[in-house]
DNA sequence: TAAGATTGAGAAGTCAATCTTT
DNA sequence: AAAGATTGACTTCTCAATCTTA
């Protein structure tokens, strides 16, 4: 039945905008970095070399590449992030923690993770958690090799 | 671990963004209504009595109340939808479709239908579906209660 | 010409303040 | 005073155009 097909998607939908209105509210005037820095800063830290192109960090946080040539304006004037030239690539720019970047993360790092227990994971079991990792990443995955479909 | 627990918030994070854009690249320049006017035809076509009042329409397409507000007006005079008053309540305004906005759905379904079959639906088993939906409400329905958490 | 990053213009969305009715 | 809707000022985000290097 075509309701039933979509009903996964509603779901997907209504949850992730329930939750991240949660946790918002819940981090609100505590001092710590916003949604939007936090994601920045830990894909950073996650980085096998220390630091992203830009272009990489927009798709690692799911943000155009302007909004995030404007974020690391942001974070850059913050002290959060550094900008270096790639020796080797003269287009390319590299953005990288600083150790005040570093040291926001560890601080933040446990209201995020606390808040997102409470509003997401404590609701569910071991098992459903990892069918969601399951099932979104064999979506996830169907979509990586098709940026360009059509020849 | 940590990491494991964290790990299906970002597949859900993740998996929305890349589904949602590519929906979006599928349906732009079709002359099928946007997304978001879309859902708001949706989900007055579902209204039990054939309209919502603004603040319940809110709550359906998540989306604020001023923003709806706006998007109604639009809608309006795109000739999609009309406002109403309410003769028990002066206060509130019943916005139902118009048999222009009902035709833009039905126009506009099958075009949405297939492209959340083919960018999500089609990734997932029924079995894997169905987990979906059952963990994800449960997360949802966690939050319908805690308007005001506190006191 | 292509790829990488940035900038300009504007769309989409929010919060706080306001107006009206209860 | 409180609830429902709208408006004003603002933030967030995107697309298209531009600049620079390959």
């Amino acid at each position: 039945m075509e309701t039933d097909r979509y009903a996964a998607w509603r779901s997907l939908l209504q949850a992730q905008s329930t939750v991240l209105r949660a946790i918002e509210a819940d981090l609100v005037g505590s001092g710590i970095v916003a949604p939007t820095w936090y994601d920045v800063l830990l894909q950073l830290e996650g980085a096998p070399l220390g630091c992203y192109r830009m272009q990489e960090l927009a798709e690692k946080v799911v943000l155009s590449r302007s909004r995030v040539s404007r974020l690391v304006d942001e974070m850059v004037a913050a002290g959060m992030v550094a900008r270096a030239a790639d020796p080797s690539d003269r287009r390319a720019i590299h953005v990288a923690l600083t150790d005040e970047g570093r040291a926001a993360l560890v601080a933040a790092r446990p209201r995020y993770l606390e808040s997102i227990e409470r509003h997401f994971t404590t609701h569910l079991s071991e098992a459903e958690r990892d069918g969601l990792v399951a099932s979104l990443s064999k979506v996830a995955e169907a979509h990586s090799g098709c940026r360009t479909v059509v020849a």
